[in-house]
RNA sequence: CAGGGUGUAGCUCAGCUUGGUAGAGCGCGGCGUUUGGGUCGCCGAAGUCGGAGGUUCGAAUCCUCUCACCCUGACCA
């Protein structure tokens, strides 16, 4: 007997379901998806970052999962499910007890044993294969699970976007090597492939960008971004390639740099009161930001000596580029404690790149843009002001090879490298000429390549064909489906309310009745045509409510159905309906006759529903 | 965690300065009216004024403490 390969489509009542619109939203609301969740009855607030998905919600986020669902398993993993009640021995075993820190929400139970709501489960998931796989033979594995997450944001935000409690999609993949067949990469770019499939089948506008893989560690890493404005996170994309990364990864393209520049000036010491940051010195010299020199102190980890970092007055120093420009010798880098550093002899908030003389054991970095002897805008010597390394002062009329001398050219000592942030209109590290752009986004998925960090921290280690045992490598990749749903709100809606793309819509098709009493003809005509359409696979909603016609249109729009069909007498006198899209707001609607409105409602819909 | 702000009816808010019977709009219930873009009219139900303590004859209002929530920043798979 053949599989039935026609899904029916549901049909619900509006006035037998939950739907509490509203035309005001919450004072609290500001965030676009906020408000208009809100206002539509998707979600209502239960307490700081902890929300109830009511119906439409919820309809919303099992459509987004079964299509993460389906991606999932078509690229060969398996579903399952494990407790968010994690012991918190877990999390010690891996030191993220401690490296998580007041993120974990914890609990105590009646036994006095402490436990964590998991936040992601690395650990759990670790523990379970350590225990379950103990041959090579058994891997390559990817397993998933869909699972409310927990996390005790400081500052829960933007209703959806940033929660104390979300659903989250979260997949393991477990490997003896990294190359070939059955290997890490193989999984990643599988995971990279269903993810862009994903968000794809979601209707999402999205960008694929290189992360950095943060505190969870890792080699290497992607972030899916949904592109909208009002996004919290920059992106940087190079037009000519393609090429995108986060504020935090972004490489910048060569940029010239020289020391060689005459003094603009004699080196003048100027008290600067009050000047805690470059604003303020900015505002009191008179001096533009990207005339001033930012000196950043940080520490080896190893403790054997600092690294100084110079970056433009208008630029931010980037900790990950610092750390890996002055590898090698020493290791990593981290911000510099303040006491230490003043203990070490730096005049911290005053510091300048002559630190680096007078402190030994300091390397001193410098980003190309600070590296600049010679103003090539304007054909001059470069104008610098620069800490003078003394409490409540600052220099004006630096000059690098007056003020630094020889050292410059000692590569043991001073290097010039891209250690800050970038930006907007920087050169693009993939296309001579072209400048990176800069785009704002949600970050909804994320996807990782884990290494052996949890299965050495864990003792996760297996024998190979070759009788070795060795530490199994791992990846994990991420999507936030609360997240999406809020985020797909953000990039599409309008004035009057949420506009969905179809595939995740909670319903495909509402259907207005102008009159709803069940013997008159435009009820009856609603309920025949919503069996109609139900049976070729739509979902649909019948606005059954005794309401005025401007109600129900105001409604219909604001909870964002795709496509509405109309049902008043004129259009019945005609056996027709009206037939009118959500994303088309010009448009008045167009008369449909009866027996081709489901026609008109798949070509509408075209291959996907 | 730092800075700022808000708690009064289901929602949006007024009242607080200058202490004296707790209000409006939306929503909700009823009646009528209207019926293609949040009709109109009348009637009605609904609040321990976030909580505790204090000052006072009397506190939503003044004082102290406390709790909750929001915004900006920092933080952030």
């Amino acid at each position: 007997m053949p599989i039935s390969t026609v899904r029916r489509g549901e049909i619900v009542s509006w006035s037998r379901t939950l739907i509490p619109t509203a035309k005001d939203a919450p004072t609290d609301a500001e965030a676009p998806s906020h408000k208009l969740l809100s206002r539509g009855g998707y979600i209502r607030r239960v307490a700081a970052g902890v929300y109830d998905y009511l119906p439409l919600a919820w309809r919303v986020l099992r459509k987004i999962e079964q299509i993460v669902r389906e991606e999932m398993n078509g690229a060969g993993a398996s579903e399952l499910l494990m407790p968010a009640l994690t012991p918190i021995e877990l999390f010690a075993e891996t030191g993220r007890a401690e490296a998580y820190g007041p993120l974990l929400f914890r609990l105590e139970d009646r036994h006095g044993r402490e436990a964590a709501l998991g936040p992601t489960h690395e650990e759990v998931i670790t523990e379970l294969m350590r225990g379950v796989v103990s041959s090579y033979k058994q891997l390559p594995l990817n397993l998933y699970q869909i699972q409310t997450k927990f996390r005790d944001e400081f500052r829960p935000r933007a209703g959806l976007l940033r929660c104390r409690e979300f659903i989250m999609k979260d997949a393991y993949s477990f490997h003896m090597n990294v190359e070939g067949k059955g290997g890490l990469n193989e999984a990643y770019d599988a995971m990279y492939r269903a993810y862009v499939n994903s968000f794809t089948r979601c209707g999402l506008d999205f960008t694929v960008v290189e992360a950095e893989s943060g505190p969870i560690g890792g080699s290497a890493s992607h972030e899916f971004m949904v592109n909208c404005e009002s996004g919290e996170d920059t992106i940087l994309r190079c037009p000519a390639t393609g090429y995108a990364a986060n504020v935090e990864k972004c490489e910048i393209g060569e940029r010239p740099h020289s020391f060689e520049g005459e003094p603009t000036g004699p080196l003048e010491v100027v008290h600067t009161p009050d000047c805690p940051g470059i604003e303020d010195v900015s505002r009191f010299l008179k001096v533009k930001p990207p005339n001033m020199l930012k000196t950043l102190v940080f520490k080896r980890a190893d403790g054997a000596g600092w690294v100084l970092a110079v970056v433009r007055g208008d630029h931010d120093a980037n900790e990950g580029k610092v750390k890996a420009a002055s590898g090698g010798a020493g290791g990593a880098v981290a911000m510099a404690d303040e006491k230490e550093a003043k203990a070490a002899g730096f005049a911290i908030g005053y510091v300048s790149p002559r630190a680096a003389l007078s402190v030994p054991n300091t390397l001193l970095l410098v980003d190309p843009d600070a590296a600049q002897g010679m103003d090539r805008a304007k054909g001059k010597p470069s104008f610098w002001a620069a800490g003078a390394d003394r409490h409540d002062h600052h220099v004006k009329h630096f000059n690098w090879q007056r003020e630094m001398g020889a050292v410059l050219k000692d590569h043991h000592r001073v290097r010039v490298a891209d250690i800050r942030n970038a930006m907007a209109g920087d050169p693009s590290p993939r296309a001579p000429g072209a400048a990176l752009e800069a785009k704002r986004g949600i970050e909804v998925g994320h996807i990782f390549k884990l290494g052996t960090k949890y299965s050495d921290a864990m003792g996760f280690a297996i024998l190979d064909e070759k009788q070795e045992k060795r530490s199994v490598i791992m990846g994990c990749y991420g999507i936030g489906v609360s997240r999406t749903m809020a985020s797909c709100v953000e990039m599409s809606h309008d004035a009057d309310g949420i506009v969905w793309p179809l595939p995740i819509a909670p319903f495909h098709i509402i259907i207005t009745p102008m009159r709803v009493e069940p013997d008159a003809p435009a009820m009856k005509a609603a309920c025949e045509l919503a069996g109609r359409l139900a049976a070729s696979g739509f979902d649909v909603l019948v606005d059954d409510r005794d309401e005025r016609p401007g109600v129900k249109f105001k409604d219909a729009d604001l909870i964002g159905i795709p496509i509405r069909l109309t049902l008043g007498d004129k259009a019945l006198a005609e056996h027709s309906v009206e037939f009118k899209e959500r994303r088309d707001r010009e448009s008045k609607g167009e008369l449909v006759k009866m027996d081709a409105v489901v026609e008109r409602c798949l070509r509408a819909a075209g291959s996907v529903k």
